[in-house]
DNA sequence: TGAACATGTGAGCCATTGTTCATGCGTATA
DNA sequence: TATACGCATGAACAATGGCTCACATGTTCA
């Protein structure tokens, strides 16, 4: 039937505006920059930006769920880094797309 | 100075996130999907979809904005498409990441 | 084990953003 | 030109989401 046809779409259109909404958010950009250089624990993290660790943290766990990035425990620190390199293609094709092609953004 | 180039940069997460957020809401996303079957007028896309000619207006605005969609008019009726074949690359993009790799978003 | 350090977490606050509602504006047509 | 129709728009409201603050959890090391 038509209808579930139509519900299937919409939590499909849901999922994909969830994925894009993962990258919508500069907070969230900067650190996946800072993490193209290599692994870093929340409070350089905190430190390289200008943000709290708490509100590093909070971000920290929205791309932790999402699968973008990864972590692994060293002492007391817990290192972050991308979970593969699969973002930064993701990242790139946002760049391409909007420094090439829509500068007016 | 270093300062400076901070502040580009910060300005370049936030173009870049303001590229990314157009397409992490469901409703414009679904907009956009009416729209690869070909040019459609608001009152039809409101059919379409089930929402408020004013909602999806509102959210229209936005996409030109953007410019990923365009108009014409034709009559009494405003025509939407949208601007290039770009956009269908973009949202192909998207799907093909969040469905083949990330089923678990 | 207790102190210090690193991180996670929940509640509350505030800014942003999407939707509704009422209305204005432009175009076609009688 | 008056009316109807299609669409845009602004204000008000509601929901979403990020940040702060206080505190809990977990780990190291003396």
């Amino acid at each position: 039937m038509k209808n579930r046809k139509i519900k299937g779409n919409e939590r499909r259109f849901d999922k994909l505006a969830d994925f894009f909404k993962i990258f919508g958010e500069p907070a969230r950009l900067k650190i996946l920059s800072e993490l193209m250089d290599g692994e870093l624990c929340v409070t350089d993290l905190a430190g390289a930006m200008e943000m709290t660790q708490s509100a590093v943290s909070h971000q920290l766990r929205v791309l932790k769920q999402a699968r973008v990035v990864k972590t692994r425990r060293e002492g007391k620190n817990i290192l972050y880094s991308l979970d593969d390199d699969h973002i930064e293609t993701i990242l790139s094709f946002g760049i391409e797309h909007i420094l090439e092609n829509r500068e007016q953004l």
